[in-house]
This record gives C-alpha cells, sequence and structure tokens, in this order.
DNA sequence: TGCCAGGGGGCTC
DNA sequence: GAGCCCCATGGC
C-alpha cells in the first residue's frame, strides 16, 4: 500500500506523509498560480479541474469531483524520500532542503504551463497570477464551483493580440498569438522521445519560448516532467553566483537539480532567505 | 552586440 | 515617494 496518499472515494484523496507534502511550500514554490486562499486551506485550479484542499489532524485532505487527476497532478504514485536519498552531497543546500523539503514536482497540463510560464517572463508572480485569471474568466469554462478552467487551445485562438494586451500581458502579447497558432500543430507525443538537449530546442522554437522559459515547461509539465531541468531566474541566478564552483559544480549535475532548483527558489523568493 | 519594448505591485531606502 | 526590480524574449 502507498504509504504517502490514497484515494478513499469519488471526491476525496487523503495524503498521509506529509514529510513529504508541505501544501503551503507547495503553493508557493512557483509552479502554480491558480489558487485561492479559503478559510481553512487552498481552491485550486489546474487546467479543466478544481479541488479544495485542506490540512487536518496531521493529513491534506484533498476534495473534488476528479480524484485521479490530482492523485496524478500531485505525482503521489512517487515517494520522494527516494529523490532525498541523493541529496547527500548537497549538503551546502541543507538550509533550503529543510524548509522546502515537503515541495514536489506537479504534473501541470502542458498547455496551461507554456502560455503561465511565456506571460512569467520578466514579471511578477502576484502580477501575471492575475492575468493568468483574467484570461481564464475571459475565454475559459465556468465550472460547477463558479470558477473558471484555464482556457483550452481551442478556446485562445480566438484571443488577438489586442486581447492579451488589454489583460496585461503586455508586450508578450504578440509571442502569445504566434505560440497559440504554433501549439495547434504540435504533436506533444513526439517530444516524449527527445533527449533533453534536443527537447529544450525543440520547446525553444515556440514564439516566446527562451531557454529559461523551456526548462520550466520541461520540468513543470507532467507531460515532461524531467526532474533535471534547471530553470535559470533572477533568484537562482543570484544564488549561483554567490556558490563557490564547486558547489555550483555538484548541483548543476545532480540528476534531481530541478527539484533542488525548487527548494532554492522557494528560500530565497518566499521566505527571502539567503543559502 | 546592445538596446529596447507594458505595466504594476512590492520592496528598499 | 522615488527608484528599482520582477520566474526573459525577440527584433532590430
Amino acid at each position: 500500500m502507498n504509504r504517502i496518499a490514497k484515494i478513499i472515494d469519488n471526491k476525496t484523496v487523503e495524503v498521509f506523509d506529509l514529510s513529504q507534502f508541505d501544501l503551503d511550500a507547495i503553493m508557493h514554490s512557483g509552479q502554480v498560480f491558480r489558487y485561492f486562499k479559503t478559510q481553512d486551506g487552498y481552491t485550486l485550479i489546474a487546467g479543466a479541474y478544481s479541488a479544495d484542499i485542506k490540512e487536518n489532524n496531521g493529513k491534506v485532505i484533498i476534495t473534488t469531483e476528479s480524484p485521479d487527476f490530482f492523485y496524478e497532478y500531485f505525482d503521489l504514485n512517487t515517494d520522494y524520500n527516494s529523490y532525498k536519498k541523493t541529496f547527500e552531497n548537497v549538503k551546502f543546500l541543507q538550509n533550503a532542503i529543510s524548509a522546502g523539503g515537503g515541495i514536489r514536482i506537479l504534473k501541470a497540463p502542458f498547455f496551461e504551463t507554456v502560455i503561465s510560464f511565456i506571460i512569467s517572463a520578466n514579471n511578477n508572480i502576484k502580477r501575471f497570477t492575475k492575468t493568468l485569471n483574467i484570461l481564464s474568466e475571459q475565454f475559459g469554462t465556468k465550472l460547477a464551483n463558479g470558477l473558471y478552467a484555464f482556457p483550452t487551445l481551442t478556446q485562445l485562438e480566438a484571443a488577438t493580440e489586442d486581447d492579451f494586451k488589454a489583460f496585461g500581458c503586455g508586450y508578450r502579447a504578440a509571442y502569445l498569438v504566434k505560440a497559440v497558432k504554433q501549439l495547434k500543430e504540435l504533436d506533444l507525443t513526439a517530444l516524449n522521445d527527445l533527449s533533453n538537449d534536443r527537447l529544450i530546442k525543440a520547446l525553444q522554437k515556440f514564439c516566446g519560448v527562451g531557454p529559461k522559459v523551456a526548462a520550466c515547461i520541461m520540468l513543470f509539465s507532467g507531460d515532461l516532467h524531467k526532474l533535471d531541468s534547471f530553470p535559470i531566474d533572477t533568484w537562482i541566478d543570484k544564488n549561483l553566483q554567490s556558490m563557490p564552483d564547486f558547489q555550483k559544480s555538484i548541483l548543476l549535475n545532480h540528476p534531481y537539480k530541478g527539484l533542488l532548483q525548487q527548494y532554492i527558489f522557494y528560500y530565497s523568493q518566499h521566505l527571502r532567505k539567503n543559502i
């Protein structure tokens, strides 16, 4: 039996092992944006699915019409202790690992990941989250709880450059119109056959996707889920620059450096602490 | 190669 | 309250 979590019934997932599931840290780890704080937890929307999530009596309770989706979304079949065992040679990140140790790499829908991270470019999280929610309200499907699903590719084809601009995308508006057209022609399964080197180049063919955004798509899209992808944003860059070369080398050669990157991001960006 | 292009929220001072 | 920066990228 899985010690981490279990689908209890057709509306409930329970997570038992909170040492590898830190709800607040996951929400603030910069990989999920469309969630709302509730009185005792969060309401989260991913793609066309939503869930109410709260912590209660040492467990996390996920209440949703789509338990199978969220079981997979939170990667609950994977024991993160197996990853953590490989972190013994990165003791210089111990503080960040301790603080963010309950972060998991989520399996977000591919299209939502691409669009979200194009909009994230040179933007602050609060501001582009607002944009993502407005786009969802304008172009997405209204769900039973009154919230809006992230727009599908077909729905977002209706958005013009002026629409994207009006909803806060700024100069990324033109990229988005082009990227939506390009994504329509994409065979996602073909991407899965590529090596990481080829994959990151293939993703950068989408307008608005450079090396950093491509690395985010590789790490956070559930279809790709490359745990050795290492997005270097301004926060990670600052940390790398303050790191001795030998530490940098250990970090950048680690098979799960994507997960380590999440710990560093959460620690420096959200908690505002220095490694 | 270097510079430029939205806007606004949050941070530092 | 001014000045700076933000999960960068493409075009010139």
